[in-house]
DNA sequence: GTCTATACGGCGATAGAC
DNA sequence: GTCTATCGCCGTATAGAC
């Protein structure tokens, strides 16, 4: 990857992920970008060509951050059900928001698609780790054969964004921790008595 | 209710509410509100004091319709099952999104008390309604006495509100629906055999 | 109630000097 | 590479006539 050399570009990128996560697409302007990132704003304009330009590249660095925690999430030792957990457990900022879920609900990002690529990719690695671990899991007799991998693993790629949301309505993280309780304890009972 | 007495108001506030619906609060401009409900500026600005006030006259609208849409589907006839999957597998534009769950992701709704207030009403209500219909469906035996109907509501409304954002990442409809089918499967397994 | 006119600041970008 | 100046348009109203 590109090397610490580009301060300014750096900074940037930087910059413009933090107020997308927060502010979304439309509420970000050029302008807050350049101030929060403490770069001229000519400077900006030779680095980047436009909005859409920072904007993509800021969700590359989203994008890429996610996917790796995920993975490391996955990598970890333990059961399958104590990887999910481990995934779903983790620390996090409920009442920000996901950064890559967040860009999706702005109709610029959603309409355009390569605006809409890093979210559509990073989404699509949760879920492929999420299935091929519960597969591991049936085939440790850990779970159930009965349950089809793929659905749970939207179910709970779903419980984790959507935790995010009533998290946010209550201004309070009590219900995003209760829903991946909830989806845990409904996960739990695909287990034979043994594990 | 107020009648049909005033047809401007009544345009504005249904004009704001599918405004809002796709392109939030900050990508909302009053601007494109009159044009929209096909009233001059001046009507508008007669009718409301601005854009917040109009803003949450449309989603006092929206959180009317949600609410009753909610009450609706728990009050039918049938198991606590099939009225869980009753509301759940309704009709949806799921590459829309949530006319409620949409609002939250805006930082000046969620900032802003008296904004946010309907968001969290409704989603109150749907967690009440959840969380009583799996008590129901506890004390007839239907459900396994382990579960905890309050975290497993919050994971219900989770998966939901989830599932707009996956389809939305895909730009397909299949998310929602697979993240839906995963959690009912999994609550299926909360149920005693004879059910 | 509805209309048109006016205002001021911010958005998103370009130009050209240094 | 970075800076300042400038631009045209839009957002979010307010004022006052009809």
């Amino acid at each position: 990857m590109a090397d610490r050399q580009d301060g300014a570009r750096e900074r940037l990128i930087e910059g413009t992920r933090e107020l997308l996560w927060d502010r979304g697409y439309v509420g970000t302007s050029p302008t807050a970008i350049w101030r929060a990132s403490g770069v001229g704003q000519g400077s900006m304009y030779h680095h980047f060509q436009g909005k859409p330009d920072l904007a993509l590249a800021a969700e590359r660095r989203a994008a890429q951050a996610m996917q790796q925690q995920v993975r490391e999430s996955f990598a970890r030792e333990g059961s399958a059900y104590e990887r999910i957990s481990e995934y779903l457990l983790r620390e996090r900022d409920a009442l920000r928001g996901c950064p890559i879920g967040r860009l999706i609900a702005d109709p610029e990002i959603a309409a355009d698609e390569r605006l809409r690529e890093p979210v559509r990719e990073t989404f699509a690695v949760l879920h492929a780790c999420l299935t091929s671990v519960i597969e591991e899991g049936k085939a440790a007799g850990e779970f159930d054969a009965g349950i089809d991998a793929e659905q749970t693993a939207s179910a709970l790629s779903a419980v984790f964004q959507g935790g995010y949301t009533l998290a946010r309505a209550e201004a309070s993280t009590g219900p995003f921790e209760q829903a991946i309780a909830g989806a845990l304890a409904l996960l739990r009972r695909s287990m034979p008595a043994s594990h």
